[in-house]
DNA sequence: TCCTAGTGGTTCAAGTTTTAAACAATACCT
DNA sequence: AGGTATTGTTTAAAACTTGAACCACTAGGA
């Protein structure tokens, strides 16, 4: 196959693209990291875990979700335990699995959080943006995922897999 | 001002954009490292010299175009330079700035590169998108973008800043 | 039952990157 | 001249990521 190159159009959107988020990302970064003293990795970690059942998902899970490394969310689940904001805990089923817990301090700054962060989102994206563009963002966005987890669920939000492998 | 919370729908964008764009950053730059051996950031660095006029640009405009601070450029730089692909050139005029000079070497390897960029931006974005989506899809970024500075240009990529303090 | 393969998670060491503060060298302005 | 703002780099500390190695446990036969 001879090298496929994007069209004026599709180079124009690519460009639109890395420069917004980018500039999102440093955007929420530094606000989140302002406010809570956190990344945005890590504060999706309390995110998740928040809207779980119980407010507790085992490892694997949350990696699965976040779409980060088992190694990685380690990291992080061990720095956000250190802070108290949460918990592990051992399963019965099966004693190999490590279930993170959000505690109620980190619900807590999670809620504390929340509004700055909304407020930031609001006024970074959504205030630009009419109805009908939002629509398309989710749906662009929800092809984009697809496109690249070849047509496999679970995606970061949305319908989470909950209900997966759990006991 | 009391707490705007985003809307169901919003809700919905936002978590679709986080999701896909996260997945997205990943896979680039998985790809971008394992051909070329550098993060999406050095790449995006050569790319911004090799649209320059001359393949030259002082390392403040660059910082700025790239929305990084300049310890951090200067640290790419540093790299990029001892990889030959390259190369830093002092200015007659003020002779504080230095200018980051994208060497034939840097040009040769972006150019070895480009095909298999522009081939996973195209099946992970584009393939799944229609003509209509790609217009909205700018249209969408573009709008992010003025948001989040404030009706200033340079953003990283189109309009770009050449002539801004040069000379 | 015992053995083997596979899972779930963590640990470890190494390397990369990021930050912030401090510097040195100019340039600019009055 | 003298004070101030810019440019870029350096520095040391911290944060993060990776990949491989590793332990503990589960599962599935033979």
């Amino acid at each position: 196959m001879t090298t496929r190159w994007l069209s004026p159009a599709e180079q124009r959107a690519w460009r639109a693209y890395i420069g917004a988020a980018s500039l999102l990302e440093d955007t929420i970064d530094r606000q989140l990291q302002a406010e809570t003293g956190m990344p945005h990795l890590y504060y999706s970690i309390l995110a998740m875990l928040s809207e779980a059942p119980d407010r507790r998902l085992r490892m694997t899970d949350l990696a699965e979700i976040l779409k980060i490394t088992r190694s990685r969310l380690t990291y992080g689940v061990t720095r956000l335990a250190n802070d108290g904001l949460v918990r592990r805990e051992g399963c019965h089923s099966d004693k190999r699995t490590q279930i993170a817990v959000l505690t109620d301090e980190g619900m807590a700054v999670l809620e504390r959080a929340a509004p700055g962060h909304a407020e930031q989102v609001m006024t970074a994206v959504f205030d630009r943006l009419t109805p009908e563009q939002v629509g398309q963002l989710e749906e662009i966005c929800g092809a984009i995922t697809r496109g690249i987890q070849g047509e496999n669920p679970g995606a970061c939000g949305e319908d989470l897999p909950w209900r997966r492998r759990s006991s």
